[in-house]
DNA sequence: TAAATAGTGGACAATTTTATCCAATACAAA
DNA sequence: TTTGTATTGGATAAAATTGTCCACTATTTA
């Protein structure tokens, strides 16, 4: 469905959203155990996000991965997605041709685009804050 | 969603499907002509499709690939994909977790779950058979 | 200002997926 | 039975993704 790496800057969201919710930083190596990723990969993945301002970042002792209290109900699973994955998830063929066309669709372009759709309004629909919440009282996991 | 493997493996049972209702085999080129796909990849992929008894391959002159027509209904999305992907699009957790399993599920297992089976109910309810007659039809497309 | 800390960026390595090549095999037809 | 044709299987190769290493920069604190 995603990419490893787009797996990896989800995860890595909630962990960071929710430890800012607490007021705290977290450094790669926290984010890294947390979610049980390889930290120097994990690390490209996080400067990703920070290019995308999805994250913050800040170099130097006390420094660290954090997200800002006041924005987190604005980011949803969608803008993690697209800057990770781009845009595949949502315009791609299921079956792979060059462009997904509904005047000159594949064998399943209707069956899939309910599907897709579905998809993209959760992705669209769901903040990363409501996730970071249930995580933080013990609901959900981002290891196992 | 699944792999450029199973892409290719949809499209050629589709084309395959086809040209077996009009009584006709066809050969590895015809198909990766018809679903512009690298022929000795496709050729791969035909023989798992095969080897799971999706579709029939002959040997030598007059030989080919065809499917049965009596069955043609019975092949669903699903043992395609199944054949050719395994069973991740089922079973695994969206965020790359080790287990998808709802007693410790994921931030996204349950908003997930339900794409997922909506997609599995599709795979599951959608036959070769019907994608091919469409394609027959020229309604839909396998290249582009 | 020096030392310690934490992210950054670039090069590189491993793995997985996708793709190619070719000799071997099987089979139909002449 | 020979010949030509088409798939098979194994070895490789190329490309993409995933993962690692390390020197560098920025920043805080002593
Ligand atoms: S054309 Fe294939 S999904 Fe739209
Ligand atoms: S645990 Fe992640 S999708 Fe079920």
């Amino acid at each position: 469905m995603f990419s490893k790496a787009c797996e990896y800057g989800i995860r890595a969201s909630i962990f960071i959203a929710e430890q800012s919710l607490l007021d705290r930083k977290v450094s790669l190596k926290d984010v890294a155990e947390a979610i049980e990723s390889p930290s120097a990969y994990t690390s490209k993945i996080l400067q990703r996000l920070s290019k995308s301002n999805i994250i913050n970042s800040d170099k130097g002792p006390t420094g660290g991965f954090s997200m800002d209290k006041s924005e987190l109900e604005k980011v949803k699973l969608n803008s993690i997605v697209y800057a990770i994955d781009g845009d595949t998830v949502y315009n791609g063929c299921g079956l792979g041709l060059k462009k997904c066309n509904a005047d000159k669709p594949c064998p399943v372009h209707n069956q899939f685009k309910v599907i897709r759709d579905e998809l993209k309004k959760m992705l669209e629909n769901t903040t990363v804050k409501t996730l970071a919440m249930d995580y933080e009282k013990g609901l959900t996991f981002l290891k196992r």
